[in-house]
DNA sequence: CGCATAGTTGACTACGCTCAACCCTGGTGG
DNA sequence: CCACCAGGGTTGAGCGTAGTCAACTATGCG
């Protein structure tokens, strides 16, 4: 599917004039809600630097992680298809979002066949993140968990050296835990000899790799 | 989007003579494997009747349920962007799907803007799906995760009277239980007055919609 | 210098898993 | 027609582990 021409939605000068005309540039502070869950949804977000992060309440006050959106990718997706967003949508830290009305892009969807194939690439790329999200949460035992995670992270680069960018606070919470049982689960997988650990700077060892 | 020309993938007289020529009718028993988990994946399927369950098994030997496909859905969608199925696909009852290899449905993507509307359609009620399922994790205590479940399968329709088509063990495992919390968690709710139960047949009282 | 926040560590609790026995139904075969 | 068996489902006892609550340290910022 990549031989095939693809927009790129995050490279504003390469659009068509009619899309480039109706996508905005949005600047977004630490800790700034984009969008809130239940809200209308009227448009979609590419990232184009920082980090979003989407995220569902249950009724009993419990919040889910569902993405973390890192630049080049989409946020709000389900604007094409809902009337309305079905998580908020969070900046984890100072980003950079584009902007594109909903309406204008289901309008230019049968016009420009390389954006359909950009959306589907899109939407493949979460599906899939869900998936792995999806299979973490079914592995009960926090070292195992903590210890998948870390390899899902290093499988990517070539490295095996994971440096967390976001407080370990926020990564509990990803994988589903406590920070306190994320804080046990790798000082025991550091007893067992399983990864290093500086600060936020693990390095995974190569051994028992089952 | 709805209002938008769309490609019913399921009736195969609506096709282009195109797509028609290499779409194929496959008939699946009960239990059969439709694709194994790292297959390369050669085709997208679409149910047409029956039940398709996707699942994901972990390296530790855990089973995870993706997606419980039934008629319209569809299955195996990772083919259009990757090369392998992330996931087993495995026929619940006897079921019949509708083949399409990947590379015909990548070259009509530009043809067809209609096609491309179909899939986008496809793949964010995948998401949605995933969403809520990830979100049911969450829920730990398994009365809650159980009655949660109960209430999305009754909003869509109106009746709050739940039928079960499948045996209790998938629905546990689908809910990320094993059959015992299943019913320990069902005896439970019903001596609590929430729900009443006559074998596979659940009604939901309306009491404490919190 | 003091306050807020991130992270760690400890003790206790709770709840789902495991293993096991048991019931019940439907199907099969003598 | 009954005896047997297999599988789904229920129930019980005990264990393990993540959550909770709490105290404490370390770090960064005003």
């Amino acid at each position: 599917m990549r031989r095939y021409s693809q927009l790129d939605l995050t490279n504003l000068d390469g659009l068509p004039s009619d899309l480039r005309a109706v996508a905005v540039v949005q600047q977004a502070i630490a800790g700034q809600v984009i969008f809130q869950q239940g809200e209308a949804a009227a448009s979609f977000f590419i990232v184009r630097n920082g980090r979003v992060k989407l995220e569902r309440y249950t009724d009993e006050g419990r919040m889910v992680t569902l993405q973390v959106a890192r630049p080049g990718e989409g946020v709000g997706v389900v604007a094409l298809m809902s009337d309305t967003y079905s998580s908020a949508a969070i900046a984890e830290v100072s980003s950079q979002l584009i902007r594109y009305p909903k309406t204008a892009l289901i309008n230019a969807l049968p016009i420009y066949p390389a954006l359909a194939e950009t959306l589907l690439i899109m939407l493949l790329q979460i599906i899939h993140s869900l998936e792995i999200r999806l299979e973490l949460r079914d592995i009960r035992a926090s070292q195992q968990r903590v210890l998948r995670y870390l390899r899902y992270q290093t499988q990517d680069r070539e490295q095996s050296i994971i440096t967390f960018d976001r407080p370990l606070k926020e990564i509990a919470t990803d994988l589903g835990f406590t920070p306190e049982t994320l804080s046990r689960a790798l000082t025991r997988l550091e007893q067992a000899g399983l990864i290093s650990r500086q600060d936020r700077q693990i390095t995974l060892h190569p051994s028992s790799t089952a």
